[in-house]
DNA sequence: AGATTAGTTATCCATTCGGATAACTAATCT
DNA sequence: AGATTAGTTATCCGAATGGATAACTAATCT
């Protein structure tokens, strides 16, 4: 019996997990995916950011803070204005945990249609028993 | 000039957004993602996924309530037993939300490729200009 | 130099979150 | 019928979240 993997899942995720927790986290309100909408078209100041929205500057920054703290977003102060930018990259990572998911459930479909096929030639047998009969 | 569309995008993803908002916010924690990937691999009743936890029934109760209020899971009691299960479409709502924000990036990024062009262009003809000084 | 602009820091406040315990209901087993 | 099992409800608690205001710093404009 081979073993492929040693390590558990858990321990090959690393510190990964904890950036899981962040990304979905900013991802999960509603103004921050807004910002990040926006950065998509392209960078943007603070002050950019801002206008949209009918929030007090602070709480605006708050919001930015956690975009960059999950890694979603970079920012760069030039003078006394503060350029973001989206980091499209940390969107894989949602990408990779949602496809390992399908995989999981798919391998789940393959196993059920193994079991289904392993029925119908069951079912067959009986229905032949029972013509024979 | 015609008007493509009328109504405002957020209008048009009406609750769609207060749902993102919860898809993403149970994704947020460790636990409920853990569960979520349990559930990818079958069914369960609320005892085996609590098996795997340090954590008292109550607590992972509450986690299984925010999942099923996110939509990723389902749950069905029958006799004194509740048997989860996952509702992978859940799943897509974020794959949606993930390729629109990555078609806006691309737009943009080709925008910029034929500023780029532009720029191109124009660098060519100041150097013929040059040449020819 | 003085006024304006663009963020930033510090605090505060109500609400939600993630956990716990205690006490309960309703099925199932013996 | 009584004991056990599988969840459920209610309540509590400290920490984190999403918002606000006030007061500040540092660049830029006039």
């Amino acid at each position: 019996m081979t073993r492929i993997r040693a390590t558990p899942i858990v321990s090959l995720m690393g510190n990964q997990l904890a950036h899981l927790d962040h990304v979905f986290g900013a991802l999960s309100d509603a103004t921050r995916r807004a910002i990040v909408m926006r950065l998509c078209e392209g960078k943007a100041s603070v002050g950019e950011l801002a206008k949209p929205f009918d929030m007090a500057l602070p709480s605006l920054m708050k919001h930015i803070r956690i975009l960059e703290n999950s890694g979603l977003v970079a920012s760069e102060k030039i003078g006394r204005v503060r350029m973001c930018s989206i980091e499209i990259e940390a969107l894989e990572t949602i990408e990779e945990w949602l496809t390992a998911q399908r995989e999981v459930w798919a391998q789940r479909l393959d196993r059920l249609e193994i079991y289904v096929e392993k029925l119908k030639r069951e079912e067959k047998a009986n229905a032949r028993k029972r013509r024979t009969r």
